[in-house]
DNA sequence: GCGACAG
DNA sequence: ATCTTGTCGC
């Protein structure tokens, strides 16, 4: 897929300043309400054969009118100072299209500057597939970042395509409730704090959802899990973000598209270790 | 100055 | 993120 909006792509050259500015840009190009070109309740790991279509329908790159949306999950792993960006796309619960890259890495790993580090390794990967995805569920914050723009966020919208941020611990924002051992489907609301800069046209009062804590999975005696942080990259409301999270949960604590493309990251990279 | 901080 | 053995249980 390419980029529609190559001018708020995330370069790691600029000043401290220059990227806080340019996520001040994003931040105000970001939609954070609901723009879907396809219907919610459509994405779903129900594998296409049992939603009646055929395993050549559901296994098209081209999407035909009603086959369920292209989902793609995006992971990394790393080896010494080069990252491996990998992407696994699914439709229903099959495995449609892989792509991986290698790339030299620029900068440290600075919390709120992340895209900076990873988004133009992620973007040569993306721009490997075949496919056009509908949704992109990233590793990481969308947002639920101080400037309201996670990498999932400066993403979707440099790609201008709904996107998601799952991230497994909290950069910044409040729950509502106390996140400790709950139950699985349990999700709280995380509202905007004093860390988070109010955005033109996205306000960040005390009162703004940003994203959710989402506890995904809860097994029985077992070490306790811990919430997702799930928010909204672009086109997406928090609370639809959660549902689709939810929706595209399996039998792991990690949505079956990052959890796939988490293991394909490992995978691939076993492939260039000296 | 202090604390906090996705991957 | 990554470095890593064993251990418990379905």
């Amino acid at each position: 897929m390419r980029p529609a909006r190559p001018d708020l792509a995330p370069r790691p050259g600029l000043s401290r300043d220059e990227m806080e500015s340019l996520q001040r840009r994003v931040a105000e190009t970001a939609v954070f309400a609901d723009d879907l070109p396809f219907d919610s309740a459509a994405v779903s790991l129900a594998s296409p054969e049992t939603e009646h279509q055929t395993l050549a329908e559901a296994t098209a790159l081209d999407a035909d009118a009603d086959s369920p949306p292209l989902v793609a999950g995006i992971d990394q792993s790393f080896l010494d100072d080069r990252a491996l960006s990998a992407v696994v796309v699914l439709r229903g619960g099959e495995v449609v299209e892989r792509a991986h890259v290698v790339s030299d890495l620029e900068l440290p790993y600075i919390p709120g500057l992340l895209s900076f580090r990873e988004g133009g390794p992620i973007l040569d990967a993306l721009a490997e597939l075949d496919c056009d995805p509908d949704l992109l569920v990233f590793d990481g914050s969308g947002r639920i970042h101080f400037r309201q723009a996670g990498l999932a966020t400066h993403l979707g919208v440099v790609c201008d395509a709904p996107s998601i941020g799952v991230a497994k611990s909290l950069l910044c924002g409040t729950p509502d409730e106390d996140v400790d051992g709950r139950p699985e489907g349990w999700r709280t609301p995380i509202r905007a704090d004093d860390s988070v800069d109010a955005v033109g046209g996205h306000p960040a009062g005390s009162e703004t959802t940003i994203g959710y804590a989402f506890q995904s999975r809860q097994y029985d005696s077992r070490p306790v899990v811990n919430p997702l942080y799930v928010s909204p990259g672009h086109r997406l409301s928090a609370a639809t973000t959660v549902d689709l999270v939810s929706r595209l949960s399996g039998s792991y604590k990690l949505p079956e598209p990052t959890r796939l493309a988490d293991a394909y990251a490992d995978e691939a990279k076993a492939q260039y270790e000296d």
